[in-house]
DNA sequence: GACGATACGGGATGGCCATCCCGGTTGTCG
DNA sequence: CGACAACCGGGATGGCCATCCCGTATCGTC
């Protein structure tokens, strides 16, 4: 690969993670190609739709969340690894709005996208869940999928990522209704 | 108003009620219409914007859930009246979709369009939950917008309004969240 | 240093959609 | 019944955006 290709690549990357990020998936491509400094054909010719750009920077940032997942299901007892990583992740996607996108679904589905390009973005969260299960320390009726969808809840963009409190307050009130308890 | 033209408004409500539920707030005006069975300039001229749809749709929607919140306020206990609100609003939601994009924030800020219009639409629902608060039955941190924040949570659309297990879990796991306990 | 391959830019294209417009129609009132 | 205002349909318009294309510029090699 020609080492202007390499570099450009490069650029679009790192401007489609920022504006991802602070605009949401929604950004128009050509902002991406703007903020990079190159072309919206250059855009287009590294990355043909604008989906290829989502699962190039919306996996790689699942992938790293995903790592963590592990790395804390080595270091942690089960129950306080799942709910750290509850915390990890949805302060993650309160900062990236592309992540939230992802996250909720908004036009973006990341199971298929993952199951394409072979990536296991799932995994390390199903272990780290059912693990806290076997502990005892979760509700054992509750999946993945329930878990996805009360993160979401907590990551309501309408206060931005600003307001924190209110983002840990509402993950307090979620961890508590996951504990088990009958 | 000329007869044909209110027969034309009320066929359109009824339209876009449906759409919107079953579609979403992002169904085309073009397809309200042809459900309507009027042309699209009918509708233009009834409803000038999309968005004086929405208003017209789901703020009323909203008023009838707040109805129901004060109606439940009178006849229960507040911390009854409260959880046995937040399911009902859920179910509501998750059948639908339009209601959970409303909720959601997708592209339609209802309490923007509330103040504008002049309808009270979180009234009734602040009431329910101050009263809750105030009988020690839900965490007194917490407040209106977390609490919707939180239902949106329980919309998760992937699994649509079919999966009503996993939405009662959902709904469960918040409310055992928001419920006091320090 | 020159030449072929590779990559670049950004305008062109086409799809989607809300909103506007106007020639034709229909209800209403005298 | 007749005239006129109000209303209708749906095509036209314009904005937004992803994707494609091609004339031009740059890279890497001989």
């Amino acid at each position: 690969m020609r080492a202007d290709a390499k570099r450009n690549r490069d650029r679009i990357l790192t401007a489609a993670i920022e504006a991802f990020a602070t605009e949401g998936l929604s950004v128009p491509v050509h902002e991406i190609a703007r903020r990079a400094g190159v072309g919206t054909g250059t855009v287009s010719r590294h990355f043909p739709t604008k989906e290829s750009l989502y699962d190039a920077i919306i996996l790689h940032r699942l992938e790293q969340l995903v790592d963590r997942a592990r790395s804390l299901a080595e270091a942690e007892e089960p129950s306080t690894a799942f709910f750290e990583f509850f915390k990890y992740m949805a302060d993650a996607g309160a900062t990236d709005h592309g992540l939230a996108d992802a996250l909720g679904g908004g036009g973006y589905d990341v199971a298929a996208s993952a199951e394409r390009t072979g990536y296991d973005v799932m995994g390390g969260m199903r272990d780290l869940l059912t693990a806290a299960q076997r502990a005892g320390a979760v509700r054992d009726d509750v999946d993945v999928v329930d878990v996805k969808a009360l993160m979401t809840g907590c990551l309501a963009r309408e206060r931005g990522a600003t307001d924190a409190a209110a983002r840990s307050r509402m993950i307090e009130i979620v961890c508590t209704g996951l504990r088990a308890h009958r």
